[in-house]
DNA sequence: GGGCTCCATGTGATTTTATAACATCCATGA
DNA sequence: TCATGGATGTTATAAAATCACATGGAGCCC
């Protein structure tokens, strides 16, 4: 999946939209606006949730169900692949992750509680991913779709290319 | 996949980008647009290839790689999933037809010949898809990137939602 | 022509990703 | 108390994609 000659970055260290930042931070953070919102919308945040929202927030990066799904074994949870990806699809379905389509992975949300249209960078050198706004509705989509009089509900936004330390290095 | 109540369109009489056409046209002229192409750069354009871009062709929907593969086995050819798989590719290299990565479904392009990144339109009722432009490098996206440092080589642009043809019936 | 290489095709086997179907448990509340 | 609905768990299977290896033909060099 990913090129040889690149290894992988350590995921604990590593940039959050390609920039260094406190990671232990954002795993709390992350896990405390999933808290508080599903408190509010009287959703279950139970502890397979939790945990499988820990597991992507720990990753920074794309983490396929199965990957999410052996770490949920190792924590003592349900060891087959609907424990995954029912916990997965609740994170989806309550805007705590996304799934990237290009990669059949999850990541959790970087900007929990806003409602969003997320769009992606995936580096395919390091695998690191980041996330930012799309605006479906503006540009060339927007126009087509009003044009066609297509009623636009979700969109996928992916961009594949070579994030900023992966083309430095490539340079040097 | 789609929802109960909506039967699906008949694929030879219905839209392409949710207008209707000579459905007969739009496949001689993929085609032939191929061929062309094949003949100027150097590709071998063979049967097995031929014929997998005429099944896309006449389809106008995402078809998966195994009901590609059902057709082209119809047709004679090998029926062990790396046979759809690596036509699939070839096309798909070449610019003569696009992944969906919301539905793991393959699409003739529609505008083959010219060098574009594809963005869809992805009726949820009917499953019909159209294909539109997108322009990645302006718009939210591009400027992330830009403010990033991210390159961007490739870009998935799928949007999901109701085509004006299935908005229609529902209103009705 | 003989032999070489490259590329395309074919097949069997396997891996990876995702869902179906059904049982159990437990909190809620009539 | 005991239905009810949601969450979790398990077994089994479906769907999507790739690996590994064999065959066969087109072009080319000698």
């Amino acid at each position: 999946m990913t090129s040889p000659g690149h290894h992988k970055p350590d995921p604990t260290t590593e940039p959050l939209g390609f920039a260094a930042h406190d990671h232990g931070h954002c795993v709390e953070a992350g896990i405390a606006a999933a808290e508080e919102r599903c408190s509010e919308k009287g959703l279950q945040f139970t502890p397979v949730r939790r945990k499988a929202l820990e597991i992507l927030l720990q990753g920074h990066r794309g983490l396929g169900a199965y990957e999410v799904l052996d770490r949920l074994r190792d924590a003592g949870f349900g060891s087959q692949p609907p424990v995954a990806y029912r916990a997965l699809d609740f994170l989806v379905a309550n805007g705590f992750a996304h799934k990237i389509e290009r990669l059949n992975a999850f990541i959790a949300c970087a900007h929990p509680g806003t409602s969003h249209s997320p769009a992606f960078m995936i580096c395919r050198l390091c695998d690191s991913v980041a996330e930012a706004h799309a605006t479906p509705t503006r540009g060339a989509l927007g126009q087509a779709a009003r044009e066609a009089g297509f009623r636009i509900e979700r969109t996928v936004v992916e961009a594949e290319g070579v994030c900023p330390a992966c083309a430095e290095k490539a340079e040097a």
